[in-house]
RNA sequence: GCCGAUGUAGCUCAGUGGUAGAGCGGCUGUUUUGUAAACAGCGGGUCGCGGGUUCGAGUCCUGUCAUCGGCUCCA
């Protein structure tokens, strides 16, 4: 028998069930409280209320007591069915609200007006009797299921405090969100908790300043990152890669400016529907208008339209490792996984319809190969579909078929396994993402791949098709990192800082045991940097050699080479590795052979 | 942008209205070292920034900026 989904475990019924726990000490502890929402989530859960004083995190604990001091009463929880709307309307406005005024029930008749019509509406009651015989109810309007006391909630613990919008929509009233988690057991709690504090330390913004490789001032500007040597080298190895795989696969490199007539993105639409996400605009003497550029898609179509295209010419793929600036909101800003100047790995195909497909198998072959190389196991491809009960796309129908058959037929061929996701395609065309966690287990965008219809059409670009007639092309936008700065921060997180051999900025550090050995040690170096083309660092100060190999091993070098007496006479490296510790002595050609297959 | 939290030395953190501290790092000296931290000494601070309360503010109030966790949005 198959194990049962999370949806379907006992947890998540705990956990449901933590979540009207919370709400009912809520109640108690806030008379006048509006209950909205509170499900079951990943790692716990959380209920939406909107409060009639504002909740801090302090007062968590005294929620948390007053939670366990209700569980101990060994409420029954019981299902309640509704026979139907006006008998659920009247439950809601009678006993959920327990005796505090039907405007405390607003957000619970909202949902009711949700559920779709014939549906059963249901409730649950956690109910007990005290000594006097008087019965007690907290009723809350509830899919469930649930367990069956509240005596079973015990491993819990209340984490903090959001805003969040009713019904996730920023136009609606903000409420407070609380967020807790439960387990069905002590250690299991426990195990979380530390978990949660382990992942800290995974994440890429300790690590990038720890490994050196990118900081932040704020007399630069937030979002702003600032490269530092081992991280620019880390990043010119990834794009030195991508650059190679993609001369092989027929892109031709071209490079765009910064800045931009606010002309240019008028023509592509930017203006009106990206304007709040740009950076404010500059104006030049002449009155003249710039904007600092969001997307290089504009810069490329001008490459495509500066002459006549023939049906022959295409395909036509443009690369260029663009960096845009995008006003992110202050609280969105995270490190480098979301910063506000960030380096795409863009590239724009044009294409003949006939084209499409090919060219989608292509780009999803290279990012298969991406993947690949970078080690990636962990992560989605998601196809975004169009939303059929939205009208915000443009294009025709047939077109979105087409390119949504290309998309899945090229994941097919080259074997990439997919989830499609309606609504998440662009208003201009369907699209290929790949998802990838952090250390703290949220998603993120990683590559993209997407089509496009609306620009061809807006800037009106053209071939010459064997029938001597103008044809329009179609766009592919694709980005296989999706941006350096998001891919790095994601790497530094998966590997927790140690990159493989072909990526770490230091793939080699010699540590010469005293000052005698400082001469044969820069011999070495300089034989492993310029005749091999290895990273190298060397480490000459008068430390010993244990702190020496200490600091390598937290900077996660791969490798470390021991120079000393017994090395120079015998002309061996003593060689320690990362993961393995002491390799013992070797020639310099036996470690050279141990690595090459690392490059 | 919104809700909640945090901001003290390069880093990690202590300091509950009365003379700003520790460990690590740094510098100097000694040590010349064989697989994860030698020893000693010395520096180092506009307590994020502005305003206020107070005889007195790192500590209380207020504004602001940055950062962190969420929401919304996104590569």
């Amino acid at each position: 028998m198959a194990a049962p989904s999370y949806e379907e475990s006992y947890l998540y019924r705990l956990r449901h069930s933590a979540a009207h726990l919370m709400a009912q000490a809520l109640t108690e502890l806030y008379p006048g409280i509006k209950l909205a929402i509170g499900p079951p989530i990943e790692n716990g859960f959380y209920y939406d209320v909107e409060a009639p004083t504002p909740i801090r995190e302090e007062d968590l604990t005294k929620i948390e007591s007053k939670m366990k001091e209700l569980a101990k009463l060994d409420q029954r929880i019981i299902r309640l069915v509704a026979s139907n709307r006006e008998e659920a309307r009247s439950k809601i406005l009678e006993e959920t609200t327990l005796g505090q005024g039907p405007e405390v029930a607003e957000y619970k008749l909202q949902l009711l007006e949700a559920v779709p019509e014939g549906e059963e509406v249901s409730f649950y009651d956690q109910q007990r009797t005290d000594r006097a015989g008087t019965l007690h109810r907290f009723i809350d309007l509830c899919r469930g299921p649930h367990v069956d006391t509240t005596k079973e909630i015990k491993h819990f613990k209340l984490m903090s405090i959001a805003g969040a919008y009713w019904r996730g929509d920023s136009k609606n009233k903000q409420l407070t969100r609380i967020y807790g988690t439960a387990f069905e057991s002590a250690e299991e709690l426990e195990t979380h908790l530390h978990n949660l504090e382990e992942a800290k330390r995974r994440d890429h913004r300790i690590l990038g300043r720890e490994l050196g490789l990118f900081m932040f001032s704020p007399r630069v500007g937030p979002g702003l990152p600032l490269w530092l040597p081992k991280g620019a080298t880390l990043r010119d190895t990834m794009v030195s890669f991508l650059k190679e795989e993609q001369l092989k696969r027929g892109y031709e490199p071209v490079i765009t400016p910064q800045i931009a007539s606010i002309r240019l993105y008028e023509k592509s639409g930017h203006v009106i529907t990206y304007k709040d996400k740009m950076f404010p605009f500059m104006e030049d003497d002449e009155k003249e208008t710039y904007i600092l550029k969001p997307m290089n898609c504009p810069f490329h179509i001008e490459i495509y339209q500066a002459q006549m295209r023939s049906y022959r010419d295409l395909p036509i793929r443009y690369a260029e490792f663009g960096t845009v600036h995008r006003y992110e909101q202050s609280g969105e800003v995270t490190g480098i996984l979301r910063a506000r100047g960030f380096t795409q790995d863009d590239a724009h195909l044009f294409v003949r319809p006939d084209q499409l497909l090919s060219e989608f198998i292509g780009v999803v072959d290279l990012m298969k190969a991406v993947l690949n190389r970078l080690g990636l196991k962990d992560y989605r491809a998601r196809v975004g579909t169009k939303d059929p009960a939205s009208s915000k796309y443009i294009g025709h129908d047939d077109n979105w078929t087409a390119a949504t058959a290309a998309i899945e037929e090229a994941c097919k061929t080259i074997g990439l396994d997919y989830e499609l996701s309606p609504g998440d395609a662009a208003f201009y065309g369907p699209k290929l993402d790949l998802i990838i966690k952090d250390a703290l287990g949220r998603d993120w965008q990683m590559g993209t791949v997407q089509v496009d219809y609306n620009l061809p059409e807006r800037f009106e670009l053209e071939y010459t098709g064997e029938d001597s007639k103008p044809h329009r092309p179609i766009m592919i936008h694709r980005a296989p990192f999706g941006s350096l700065e998001r891919m790095i921060g994601l790497l530094t997180e998966q590997y927790a800082g140690a990159f493989p051999y072909w990526l770490s900025p230091v793939q080699v550090a010699i540590l010469p045991i005293s000052d005698r050995h400082v001469e044969a040690a820069v011999a070495l170096k300089e034989k492993l940097r310029d005749v091999h083309g290895i990273r190298v660092s060397l480490d000459d100060r008068r430390e010993t050699l244990g702190k020496k190999i200490r600091e390598s091993q937290l900077q996660k070098v791969p490798f470390m080479l021991v120079l000393g007496d017994r090395d120079i006479e015998q002309g061996t490296v003593g060689v320690r590795s990362r993961e393995d510790g002491d390799l013992g002595a070797m020639s310099l050609e036996a470690f050279l052979e141990k690595v090459a297959p690392l490059r």
